[in-house]
This record gives C-alpha cells, structure tokens and sequence, in this order.
DNA sequence: TATCCAAGGTAAGTT
DNA sequence: AACTTACCTTGGATA
C-alpha cells in the first residue's frame, strides 16, 4: 500500500471532497460509513471516501483501489489517501484538481441562484468519472432516486467487478464491458435495474464487442458527442448530457433533467424553446457558455439539497 | 396496513 | 417534428 497528501494550498482555487462527490454527479464512490447518497446532506466530515480507478490512458495504466479524505479548509486544507499504487495523478483526474476553479467562477452569470448556490457549496467541483461506467450508471438513472442509482452501481460493481483488497477491506472495481456483457438481462433485473436492464446489457455488448467506446466521444465537438452517444441503448440527450458533463470534459453541457426543467420554467421561460437542442442552446447560453455545466451543476445541487 | 405516486428518461408507435 | 404511452422498482406520502 502507498499512501500519500496533496495539499490544497497547490490546487488552484478551492476544493471540497464532501459536496464533489455527494451533489449527484457521480455514482462511482462509497462513503467508509456507508452513509453514501443515504441523506441529502448529510455531514459527516473529514469521511473516508473510496473507489476503484480502471486504467486511464495518460493517466495510470493499472487499476488504482484508492480510499481518500479531506482534513482541514477548502482552500488550505488537505487531502489524505490511501492506494494500491501512487494515487495523487488519478485523484486530481477524478477529481479535476486541474481545473482553475477560480478563473471559471468569474465567467459565472450574474444570477441570483447562481451566486447563492456558488456560496452554499465553496470549492464543489466537477468529477471526471471513467468514461464506460459513467455511461452505464446514467443508464441505470432514468427514473430513478439518486440513492437507489447509487445502490444499482454498488451492486453492479459486487456482482460482476474484480474485488481488490486495500488495507485489509475489499473494494470491488466497476465491472469492466466485458463482464457486464456477460450478464443476462434476467441476472440485470434481479439486481433491481427494472426497465434498465436490457439497455445495460445491449450498452455493454456494444463496447465489448468494439462497435463503439464512448471515449470517442471526448475527440468530438460538444453536440456531435451528444449525438454520438446516444447510439447507445437507454442513452438519449439527457443521458448524454451527463456523459460530456461528467465524463467527458464537455463542460458547456447543460442536462435537461427534471430539476433544471422545473428551474426553466420558474426562472428562464423564455429558455425553453421546446425541443430539447433548442432549450439546451438557451440554457447554456444564459448559463455562460463555456462551463454552462458547472454552474448547472451548482444549481442542481443547491436546489436538491433544499436551498429556495 | 393498504394504496398511490413519482423518481436526474428512453424507445417505439402514432398523428 | 411533435405528441403519447409503456416501462421495472420501491421509498415515502397519504388514506
């Protein structure tokens, strides 16, 4: 095991772990105390937060279980890990510690919901998730509670994942295509995937068997890599709005979900334009363009979370 | 205790 | 291109 800190005071702008990967972006982590997604915010602090990290390419080219936690202030503080092999790389990835949080605030809108939900969640940032399971748990997403998406990928990743040991516990990595390809939609429904199931299977055939990966993506424009994505079964535009977002480095992507819809029609109306390509454009353009995703993903969060 | 409802939507069919 | 409808499951609200 190797162990290791990155000091906050080296990352440019502030950060925080807690709302990072609680605010409903990523579906990939488990919380040590197995609180995870239990209670819209619920604050536990200074948690241990853990996952298995597949090969990245550029990044890491073995798979990384790695358990983190922050100690200490947003911007001054620090984050202790723990890993399978050297994790500061692979963390500043997930985690896009890359990112100049700072410099992107300033291009934010000047809207009052923005401002309030800027303030609410100080250093919150955008994850960067692996490409294939990003895919699959927006899948397992439509229609569903984010407690109960997080719980499909928790017994997606018991059931068909590789179980790596890290400090005496096991944590089992995200099931590679291959080996959800294997699974039966019957084995998929049994595991409460409902509806979902044929499209996680038919999905991870589809990567298995190299008819497409949806990191191709990640070359393309923004909308050609929606449009991309939704090749896949059980992706349409909203799904592939996640998939940019959070995967992707499309930061411009706003996704047309239930609550920034709810958000359009109280706030924006004029936004929507009625087909989704066309309410995207708007939204995104009243969002700032660039990192419209960023400040959507402020919002959802300040909203759910039960702020206004 | 029983019943109803909605949850980060998508696909397929109809007009 | 716009509009309907079916779809699994279940936690939480309501009666």
């Amino acid at each position: 095991m190797e162990r290791g800190t990155i000091d906050l005071a080296d990352v440019s702008g502030p950060f925080d772990l807690q709302s990072t990967l609680e605010s409903g972006q990523t579906y990939l982590w488990d919380r040590a105390d197995g609180t995870m997604y239990d209670r819209l915010g619920a604050h536990g602090g200074e948690q241990w937060y853990r996952t298995v990290v597949p090969p990245i390419d550029g990044v890491s080219e073995e798979r990384i279980a790695v358990r983190v936690r922050q100690t200490g202030g947003v911007d001054d503080g620090t984050l202790e890990w723990e890993a399978t092999a050297g994790a500061t790389g692979v963390l500043t990835h997930l985690l896009r510690l890359d990112d100049d949080l700072d410099s992107m605030l300033a291009t934010m809108p000047d809207l009052p919901v923005v401002e309030r939900a800027v303030e609410a969640y100080p250093g919150m940032r955008l994850v960067r998730d692996p490409p294939f399971p990003c895919l699959i748990s927006f899948i397992c997403s439509a229609q569903m509670r984010v407690s109960r998406i997080h719980g499909m990928q928790r017994r997606l990743a018991a059931t068909y994942g590789d179980a790596v040991d890290l400090a005496g516990e096991t944590y089992h990595a995200f099931p590679r295509p291959d080996q959800l390809a294997a699974a039966s939609e019957e084995e998929l429904r049994d595991l409460s995937l409902g509806y979902r199931a044929p499209y996680v299977e038919r999905t991870a055939l589809m990567v298995a068997e190299g008819e497409a990966h949806p990191r191709e993506a990640a070359a393309l424009e923004y909308e050609p890599a929606r449009e991309f994505l939704t090749r896949f079964v059980g992706v349409g535009d909203k799904v592939a709005d996640c998939v940019c977002l959070f995967s992707l480095d499309h930061l411009e992507a706003v996704p047309l979900d239930t609550w920034i819809r709810s958000v359009i029609a109280d706030r924006f109306p004029e936004c929507d334009r009625g087909a989704y390509a066309e309410t995207s454009r708007a939204i995104r353009d009243r969002f700032g363009g660039e990192y419209a995703g960023y400040v959507q993903t402020y919002v959802f969060h300040y909203l759910r979370s039960g702020g206004e």
